[in-house]
RNA sequence: GCAGGGGUGGCAGAGCUUGGCCAAAUGCGACGGGCUUAGGACCCGUUCCUUUAGCGGGUGCGAGAGUUCAAAUCUCUCCCCCUGCACCA
């Protein structure tokens, strides 16, 4: 039995005695691999095995395909969570305070936590010690955090260049803000973690006949301007006339302005009620038709501007309220629905009619209802709709939005109004209901622009991506990528270099920072403020005169000149690690930044994004309430196990439990795999036999596949075939009497060697059983040895495996019958019917095929065989043994035969039979008979 | 809505790129049997339907249509699910 606890800590030791993961420059081909940092605002849950893992495996594949190989590993602290952290830390939140106790953390330590510089430490500690007893190879002389004052210098000179580069633009932005605290309020910062839904709707003013204002109506829906037949203000609601922009003046609902005011620039001037609107007319601002104000008592005087406009044609809601109005004798006169789009098929004269009735409704219906009419027909509309109304002819209605927001832009009578869509109001911490800000002058990193766009595109031409799907996934978000805001109020991070009132987003800020891995633990010593952008330009971008930078910067030349050489070693052949969520954020960055600021030979060659998996610790504490913490379940488990059960079971994290069985089979089979290396030495070293070979043959396919699912990261391969069918194979060895050291200890060599990868541990262990006194962390991946594999031995096995299954079958259907069978006779098909199936399958003609057969043959027998095997002509498979080799097979296999299915078995050929059964033998396939 | 990815046996999950040993790997589960005082572990078998011993036959990989001698695999249409959509790591 394995030890795992023991034999992980074990190796662990030795590796580290031997340094054998401090990587450092020499004559071998670099490599180096990166994985996602980890954030730490919680322990390490067993998720990081995945992402971890899967980057170790590579790193210890190839470090046995002799690369010199770089696995580094940092800490991101930049951003707002880990202050929303602290910040319930801080308010004794009940929640948090509890989810920490049950990770087992000390309430003192709770305590600090309220500064989240220090949970962040705290935690990214936990993980550290996490990876280390998870016995990950890297190089910890590397680590840093995001927030180290010379990864901020590093960070400045980054942002230097996408400001020279003039990758950073200004402009307006809308964020969820609470008026309260006048701060920008994310997921992080409301009431139970809801995400402000920003939309954008359009605000259209219609100026009033005769008054020196205008209403101003939102909608999502402009292109249907033409079809306005009125507006809808409420009665009993007031109104404040204001000034937009200094300009024309407007009027909107008293609680509406107060969440306008935050996006437009609004000065109120005076106020009135909705009742004295009611006599007057207004504008239609393109048609210049003039139409009535009219008395909605759906209007929510909250949302939007407080006044609407009426699309009766198209807009159930309104359609309904006009009926109303006419019915209640308000309306002299019925308000005519102008209809301004259609969908083709669709005959109808109103189409909010048509979706009413679709909807089995009518005008008395719920407003459930007809917010269902509604729903259906914006929906139906968007998609199919094109225009009807003249000048706009077939054009479709989205396009159409477009052109007529344009056209009322140019008139000043279309204003962008931003809402919060969510279905229920979203509340600051402080209980403050949230609005939505447009901020002025927000910075943007804009990587819109289209040259940038190409050059990102062309590099990703050339990196390798696994799974190559995801290729498709980065393609299309490079171009849809545009203006990203960087900067940020609050959080943990560097200041934006432009306003250092801001901090930069923390997306934004880990960008490159794999470059930096190469030079960390160079400049140690180096203070942070000789680290000038002349440094990082003359170390990542080869400019200017080492010298002189030295000179200039006060920096050792010697360090210079290593740091520059470090990069130019490492940074060439470099593997990103990341998971499926980041392809449309991180990842399309990580290009964009990298095309930007390196030479072409330092681009990215190799992203491997975890797919399957969205890794979520936070998720599974709290639906789940199972975090089964790193730390703990190395003790349990051991790290080989998790790996193997990670790298194996891809959706761990939608079950509520880790799968012990899982685990614990595949223990099973690694205590199996120790026990035969350490009784190898009791196996008697023979002459190799048929089985030897065919294990040797089994081993050969084995390191085809494997190597190939390590070259293309299938590793859920690697674990069936390493592990499972590994297990099977060495059973059926043994079990087919299979009993020869030479082949064995062959075998188990290069299983444990290709047990390194995901394996680490075990892999020395068993190396080590056996009597090796090396690591098999630098030994060499198992050469192919492809003389080996032999196919037809294979086929036998096989065919004598499939023999022994119809035996067994029918062995117990025969024995209810006739209760005393005691032997089974075996009879193997003539020689012809394997010349005839080959030839069959060249000709496919029965005819031919008879006639090549020669004269011995009797040619109305092969006439029948031939005509039966015909009708799946085309799915037939060649045969390669022949009689006698088949006969000598199965003679020599009788024993085995015998005990597999329990009874006496004989063997015979077919023309040497006189049993009745002995025609349907075929080749490969012996007719069997029970006696 | 836009974008990306999916829908396979009791479950998880391969396979579809390069159509044919695919009734579909592997693991888990379930059932039966062996071993045990018993349980666990382990071993053997069964696990779509049917079958006149194995052979064989039928149905079958979201739904429907098509291409083909042949489709889980290729094409088209439809339905459904998941993820992301920006300041949030």
């Amino acid at each position: 039995m394995l030890d795992i606890n023991f034999i992980e800590a074990k190796w662990q030791r030795e590796w580290n005695n031997a340094k054998l993961f401090e990587s450092e420059i020499n004559q071998k081909k670099p490599f180096m691999i990166t994985a996602a940092i980890p954030y730490p605002n919680g322990p390490q849950h067993i998720g990081h095995f995945r992402t971890y893992g899967t980057a170790d495996a590579v790193a210890r594949y190839k470090r046995m395909r002799g690369f010199n190989v770089l696995y580094p590993i940092g800490f991101h602290l930049t951003g707002i969570p880990l202050l929303a952290q602290a910040n319930k830390v801080k308010d004794k939140d009940q929640s948090i305070l509890n989810d920490f106790r049950s990770f087992g953390i000390p309430d003192q330590e709770i305590e600090k936590m309220s500064d989240p510089l220090y949970m962040g430490t705290y935690f990214a500690n936990e993980v550290k010690s996490g990876m280390k007893i998870s016995g990950f190879s890297m190089d910890w002389r590397r680590v840093f955090t995001t927030i180290d004052p010379k990864f901020s210098k590093f960070i400045e000179w980054q942002f230097g260049i996408l400001k020279e580069k003039n990758c950073l633009v200004q402009g307006n932005h809308p964020v969820g803000w609470c008026k309260k605290e006048n701060n920008a309020v994310g997921m992080h910062d409301t009431k139970s973690d809801i995400e402000p839904e920003i939309e954008q709707e359009s605000g259209i003013i219609f100026d009033i006949v005769g008054e020196q204002y205008g209403l101003i109506c939102a909608t999502y829906r402009p292109e249907t301007i033409y079809g306005v037949t009125n507006v809808f203000v409420k009665p009993e609601v007031t109104y404040y006339i204001c000034k937009i922009n200094d300009s024309q003046n407007i009027i909107v609902s008293q609680q509406t302005y107060e969440k306008l005011i935050f996006q437009l620039k609004l000065e109120k001037i005076s106020e009135i009620k909705g009742q004295e609107l009611l006599n007057k007319k207004c504008i239609n601002p393109l048609s210049k038709v003039e139409i009535p104000i009219l008395p909605g008592s759906f209007v929510k005087e909250d949302i939007g501007t407080g006044c609407v406009m009426s699309v009766p044609a198209h807009a159930p809601f309104d359609y309904v309220a006009l009926k109303k109005l006419y019915n209640s004798g308000y309306l002299k006169e019925e308000i005519k629905p102008i209809t301004v789009l259609k969908i083709n098929g669709v005959q109808t004269e109103i189409p909010s009619l048509y979706y009413l009735t679709k909807v089995s409704g009518d005008i008395n219906s719920s407003d459930e209802k007809i917010e269902e009419a509604t729903k259906l027909e914006y929906k139906e509309e968007a998609h199919n709709g094109v225009m009807i109304f003249p000048g706009y002819e077939n054009m479709p209605e989205l396009e159409t939005r477009e052109k007529i927001k344009e056209s009322l832009s140019s008139n000043k009578k279309y204003f962008p109004i931003y809402i919060l869509a969510n279905k229920t109001k979203v509340l600051c911490r402080c209980g403050t209901e949230i609005v939505v800000k447009v901020i002025d002058n927000q910075w943007f990193i804009n990587y819109g622009d289209q040259n940038w766009k190409n050059s990102a595109i062309e590099a990703l031409s050339e990196i390798d991506v696994i799974p190559s799907k995801s290729k498709n996934a980065l393609l299309s978000a490079i171009n849809w990528i545009n203006l990203r805001a960087v900067a940020r109020a609050q959080g943990l991070g560097t200041k934006f270099p432009l306003d250092k009132n801001y901090i930069i987003e923390s997306l934004s800020d880990s960008t490159i920072y794999m470059a930096y891995y190469t030079i960390n633990y160079l400049i140690e010593k180096v203070s942070e403020e000789k680290l000038t952008p002349e440094f990082f330009d003359f170390v990542f971008r080869g400019i200017g005169d080492i010298e002189q930078v030295s000179n200039n910067t006060k920096i050792d030349y010697e360090i210079i000149k290593k740091s520059r050489e470090s990069f130019t070693y490492w940074y060439v052949e470099t593997s990103r690690h990341s998971g499926l969520d980041l392809i449309f954020n991180h990842l399309t960055m990580y290009i964009f930044n990298h095309v930007l600021i390196f030479d072409k030979k330092y681009w990215p060659k190799h992203i491997v994004v975890n797919g399957l998996v969205m890794m979520n610790g936070e998720k599974m504490s709290k639906s789940l309430g199972n975090v089964l913490l790193a730390k703990d379940a190395v003790k349990d488990y051991g790290s080989d196990i998790l790996r193997l059960v990670e790298i194996g079971n891809t959706d761990l994290f939608n079950d509520s439990d880790f799968n012990v069985e899982t685990a614990k089979s595949i223990k099973d089979k690694l205590d199996f795999f120790f026990d035969c290396c350490v009784k190898l030495n009791e196996i008697p070293s023979n002459k190799l036999e048929n089985i030897d070979y065919w294990l040797y043959s089994k081993l050969n396919n084995k390191k085809i596949i494997l190597t190939n699912a390590m070259e293309k990261l299938e590793l859920r391969d690697i674990v069936t075939n390493i592990i499972f069918n590994t297990s099977i194979e060495l059973k059926r060895y043994f079990s087919r009497g299979g009993n020869n050291s030479i082949v064995l200890k062959d075998y188990l060599s290069d299983i444990s060697l290709m047990l390194q990868p995901v394996a680490p541990h075990i892999s020395e262990e068993l190396w080590h059983v056996m009597g090796n006194t090396t690591f098999t962390s630098t030994e060499k991946w198992p050469d192919i040895n492809k003389e080996l594999i032999d196919v037809k031995l294979e086929e036998k096995e096989q065919g004598l495996d499939s023999l022994i299954e119809d035996i067994k079958q029918a062995y117990e259907l025969t024995k209810k019958k006739i209760p005393n069978i005691s032997s089974c006779n075996i009879i193997v098909a003539d020689q012809w019917k394997r010349n005839a199936l080959n030839s069959l399958i060249e000709t496919k003609k029965i005819d031919a095929t008879i006639n090549a057969l020669g004269e011995d043959v009797n040619k109305e027998q092969a006439a029948k065989y031939l005509s039966q095997l015909f009708k799946k002509v085309n799915e037939l498979r060649r045969c390669e043994v022949d009689e006698q080799e088949e006969y000598e097979l199965l003679s020599s296999s009788r024993d085995y035969i015998s005990r597999m299915v329990g009874v006496q078995i004989q063997v015979q050929k077919e023309k040497e039979s006189n049993s009745q059964r002995a025609s349907r033998a075929n080749p490969m396939k012996p007719s069997i008979e029970m006696i």
